[in-house]
DNA sequence: TCTGGGGTCCTAGGACCC
DNA sequence: TCTGGGGTCCTAGGACCC
């Protein structure tokens, strides 16, 4: 089979965290749809998560966008409404979509929280016409789910992801390779995947303006200005992408991490070290539920200034226990920290590979077959009696939550990638 | 009244080895 | 005492995605 002859939809909800909790407030007896006023979920400035994470259609008017702060949000519109994230909520339906999705063919690929990739070649004998099929998909969702989505249909995952992007909400929406002239090329250079706020402004200062003049630019001196990133951008604007719709319930993860804005300015040690412990027993569990080891850890801060720093270590041998990772998260960044006040931590953990046949160090600590079998104790306590139900005695009275970040479980959420 | 959290990939520079 | 170039690994930081 050709690449070209490959059809492949890519499935996107509308507008998705906020259109998540307006229909689980309708199916509550809310007799108010959060999609048809100004709307947004975002977080509470209060601890310092104060952004638009989604917005409803409405909110285009005051020219809201996602990311900006609820502060500059009513400045723009004093009536908009706030709820809160529901993370679980939105695991729940996510899951249920692509229950309804992988009904139309065994081949598909979760890419992030609210986008599916669907590989529908040689399924039309069951299902009839993509176009067809794609407008199936589409109402079994906004019938069943109680929200919409946007389809895109192409012979690739790139043009399929392109195309559900063309006409939203609540649509399906073709872009084959001889329709791009007409559909994708007239389109502003960041409409295009993985052209960002960054290179948009490099573009420009070349004259290139459209995914079209993009495409008929000259790609030895696109590559001499953005490296390979130019070379990717370039066949992008060609529609060239060759990547498979990867269906492997387990795709293999690269990290783990947990991070954090802290609800107050952070200039001491042992607050300091009380975050990084909490943050890396979230790392340590979903390390430890995937059944991986790993062997490079990494911390990073953010000032009050917004300055980010990190600081790396690679360790001989790789592991998945809560102490070892604390203790070398926590040397990383007493060498890295200059004293400054700090409102961000991140732990972070990559390189991993499986459990499975764990290499032993002469070195290693004498107590590790103790700290791990602590570890799964406590991990089997937390599955059956809840996350809150055990932790360090360290925390009481501390103010910082025992465990922090890691949303939901893991299984078959999928990690999403630049490359397709 | 400030500015989230989860990821992946690439590049540059220095260390180290041959 | 002065001198090379290539390859690989490690680390920090930046760009992009949702």
């Amino acid at each position: 089979m050709s690449p070209s002859n490959r059809c492949i939809m890519h499935i996107d909800c509308n507008s998705a965290f906020l259109a998540f909790s307006a229909a689980h407030r309708l199916q509550q007896g809310d007799s108010l749809d959060l999609r048809t006023i100004p709307s947004a979920v975002g977080g509470n400035p209060e601890t310092r998560h104060g952004i638009i994470l989604a917005k409803s259609i409405p909110c285009k008017a005051f020219n809201i966008q996602t990311g900006e702060t609820l502060h500059a949000a009513f400045q723009k519109c004093p009536t908009l409404v706030i709820v809160p994230p529901d993370y679980p909520l939105y695991v729940k339906c996510s899951n249920a979509m692509m229950e309804i999705i992988k009904d139309f063919s065994p081949a598909y690929q979760k890419f992030s929280i609210d986008e599916i990739f669907l590989d529908y070649t040689n399924m039309q004998k069951h299902f009839g016409h993509p176009v067809d099929a794609a407008h199936k998909i589409k109402d079994r969702i906004k019938n069943e789910l109680g929200f919409t989505v946007s389809i895109g249909i192409s012979s690739n995952k790139l043009l399929a992801k392109m195309a559900s992007d063309l006409k939203k909400p609540d649509a399906v929406t073709t872009l084959y390779p001889e329709e791009m002239a007409q559909k994708m090329w007239p389109l502003d250079i960041q409409d295009l995947f993985m052209i960002g706020p960054c290179t948009a402004p490099k573009l420009r200062a070349m004259g290139i303006n459209t995914i079209g003049e993009l495409a008929a630019a000259d790609l030895n001196l696109i590559r001499y200005r953005l490296k390979s990133h130019g070379e990717l951008i370039y066949n992008y604007a060609h529609g060239i992408e060759a990547s498979l719709v990867h269906t492997g319930k387990h795709i293999d993860m690269k990290g783990i991490g947990n991070s954090s804005v802290i609800p107050f300015d952070v200039d001491d040690r042992l607050t300091a070290h009380q975050i990084l412990l909490s943050l890396t027993e979230t790392v340590a569990m979903r390390l430890r539920d995937a059944a991986c080891v790993a062997r490079l850890i990494s911390v990073s801060v953010r000032d009050t200034n917004f300055r980010t720093y990190s600081h790396q270590r690679k360790i001989f041998s790789a592991t998945d226990s809560t102490n070892e990772i604390y203790r070398i998260a926590r040397d990383l960044f007493d060498e890295a920290w200059q004293g400054e006040a700090l409102r961000h931590f991140g732990v972070r953990v990559s390189e991993l590979c499986s459990n499975e046949f764990q290499q032993t160090s002469f070195f290693d600590d004498v107590h590790k077959e103790k700290n791990q079998a602590l570890d799964r104790a406590i991990d089997s306590l937390r599955f059956r009696f809840g996350s809150t139900s055990v932790h360090r005695a360290g925390f009481l009275n501390s103010g910082i939550k025992p465990l922090m970040g890691g949303i939901g479980s893991t299984d078959e959420m999928s990690v999403m990638t630049s490359i397709l």
